[in-house]
DNA sequence: TACTTTTTAGCAAAAGTTTTTCTTAGGTAC
DNA sequence: GTACCTAAGAAAAACTTTTGCTAAAAAGTA
């Protein structure tokens, strides 16, 4: 209960306790050269009897560091992966007694520059993680580069991104799902692409071609529709695509709330799951697993990639390297009810 | 691009360019009386021409104050509840210039103490948000109310509680819902509880044993099972209630999510929805329209609440009154297609 | 031993605001 | 004329830490 205590300890106190100057102790606590052991426990030890916490504001006032990082999001359409990122980041800041403040930004650019900058301002952090399709605005690059605020990028879609970045093998995961998709027989496969805007879209839509190719499967426009990562959208792609004269036997949709949408409508038509109709979607949200039937999906380890971004940054913020790092992921396919061979197959 | 500028102006450039004394910039910037109206336009136009923004760790450090606030939660179930406060605090927040920090929190409480304690030290917020079910931990706010830190909850379970609040009339919504389905003509409703540290879960269970009395229908235990707001959990009490002897023509769950895993368990028993069974639940997450059939349930404004407690509590803070303040937001029922009248009804 | 280098440690200034204490000038009330 | 209030300023202290400079102590070298 020190916390209780009227007055907190100050580096003064510390040092008085410990017989040494205060910028002895602020060697100690900042874990800087030139103490020696002998000084160095006996300033710990003050610090522990003490109980002693480095006051935040004024750290940051003399040496401009705020001990806290940012991370960015544009509302999310999903926002379960948003706990996951959450998740990482928070445990990666707690190991380094980093703080981690929240803000949600908004399009259009103008507006977001604004709302990035007065974020900066006032708040001060160290650095910054952005989330996708954040890191798709040049401008907010811009701004920050200029700004000088260290930051990091999970799953741009840039691949030759300016900063320190982790990302998942989309395009592999892409691949995957498309090859056991064909590998159950399927050879007319819808695609609902997702929104330009985010990195994933691109790739999950080429490991798809990719793997029609491989697999001598003629590639077919009318069978890949565009949607914005949202139920409403899955469900309008899943109209378009199960009104064409001869439907797809399966449907892979770029995320699983689009995947759910398409479900949806499969049912309403009365269509029977998934002797019918297979489908199966990216990611991997508890949704998948409480649609009926269970949705085929393929799943991303999202928070240890955001601890492993926010680990990357604070080496950023503490080493001040401009060299961006990046360490990749691997997704896993998880199967379930919702993918089974075409009927026609079934038949024979 | 203010921001870009070498130096950042300070309160004494402000003063030098309006003509003032830095006293007087202060006590405009920090909304005091004694300042002429003239006096203090000629000051806000000089704030305005330089861009000038107060430095936060000099204002923390001088006026202990860190204008930023923190939000508790602990690891929710449902995470598309915590976008919706997330939204509402942090609108809030932006408002009146504070800034956002989290604090996921872990039981058991001996933990949850800890991790606070270390929270509040490091980070020096000027007040906590409590999210369900911290706000029942009585020594957390022991430990708030000891280390003077301002709070506010977002329904608690405790009616009279130590602080500033907000609540959604779970009671009232619980009646409504389950006056709904009797008025389709159920008479053997399941009901499936939270989880015994939510508030919701006596209320929500209230309700439905009002609504059942009001109605003279007889009470049966058998018919109510315990979750604990998950899908798995949903499951496995669905498998029970529709075990017995005389299984219920419908059942409530005390959330979406166990809703969800009640829908799945009757499609897996091959049970044709909602004919044969009516399925309803609380909250109205993305979940509720993603299911088929699409779930009855009832809506809480959830970053209304938010937004509201956030606000009152800056007041709290401002005013540093002690008195508790209260607000309370009503529900909204969301009929969709998971209920009907019991079979029996329709081959009358 | 004498000189240089390295290591260890302290002093005092700086960071930008708020808070406090005193003053002054002008206005109003009685 | 006295008392009191309001608007505003000047100046300095306070908040706690970092940091540039400096000095003493220890270690290394000739």
């Amino acid at each position: 209960m020190n916390i209780l205590n009227n007055k907190k300890p100050t580096i003064t106190d510390v040092a008085k306790k410990a017989g040494v100057s205060i910028k002895t102790v602020s060697r100690v606590v900042n874990k800087e050269a030139n103490v020696s052991d002998g000084t160095r426990e006996k300033v710990q030890t003050a610090i522990d009897l003490l109980n002693y916490q480095p006051n935040i504001s004024a750290r940051q006032l003399a040496g401009n560091r705020s001990f806290s990082i940012g991370l960015l999001y544009e509302n999310p359409h999903e926002f379960n992966y948003m706990k996951g990122v959450l998740d990482g980041v928070f445990d990666a800041c707690t190991k380094d007694g980093y703080s981690l403040l929240l803000r949600p930004c908004h399009f259009p650019v103008t507006a977001l520059l604004n709302e990035v900058t007065q974020f900066l301002q006032q708040t001060q952090v160290d650095g910054v993680i952005l989330t996708a399709p954040l890191g798709d605005v040049p401008e907010l690059l811009d701004l920050l580069q200029l700004n000088n605020t260290p930051f990091a990028q999970i799953s741009p879609s840039d691949e030759s991104p300016r900063s320190t970045w982790v990302s998942s093998n989309d395009l592999g995961a892409s691949e995957m799902l498309t090859d056991y998709i064909v590998s159950l027989g399927h050879r007319r496969i819808g695609f609902i692409k997702g929104p330009p805007n985010h990195s994933a879209t691109n790739f999950r839509y080429q490991g798809y071609r990719n793997c029609l190719k491989q697999h001598g499967i003629a590639f077919e426009k009318t069978l890949v529709k565009s949607g914005s990562f949202d139920f409403e959208s899955g469900q309008k792609a899943a109209r378009k695509l199960l009104s064409l004269p001869t439907p797809p036997t399966a449907i892979i949709a770029s995320n699983d709330d689009m995947a759910s949408g398409v479900i949806q409508v499969a049912h309403e038509l009365g269509m029977a799951l998934p002797g019918q109709l297979s489908v199966a979607g990216f990611d991997d949200t508890p949704l998948a697993s409480r649609l009926w039937p269970q949705l085929t999906t393929v799943k991303q380890p999202i928070s240890e990639m955001a601890s492993a971004v926010t680990g990357l940054l604070m080496n950023d913020i503490r080493d001040k390297s401009p060299n961006a790092q990046h360490r990749s992921f691997e997704f896993e396919l998880v199967v379930r009810d919702s993918t089974l061979p075409p009927e026609a197959f079934i038949k024979d």
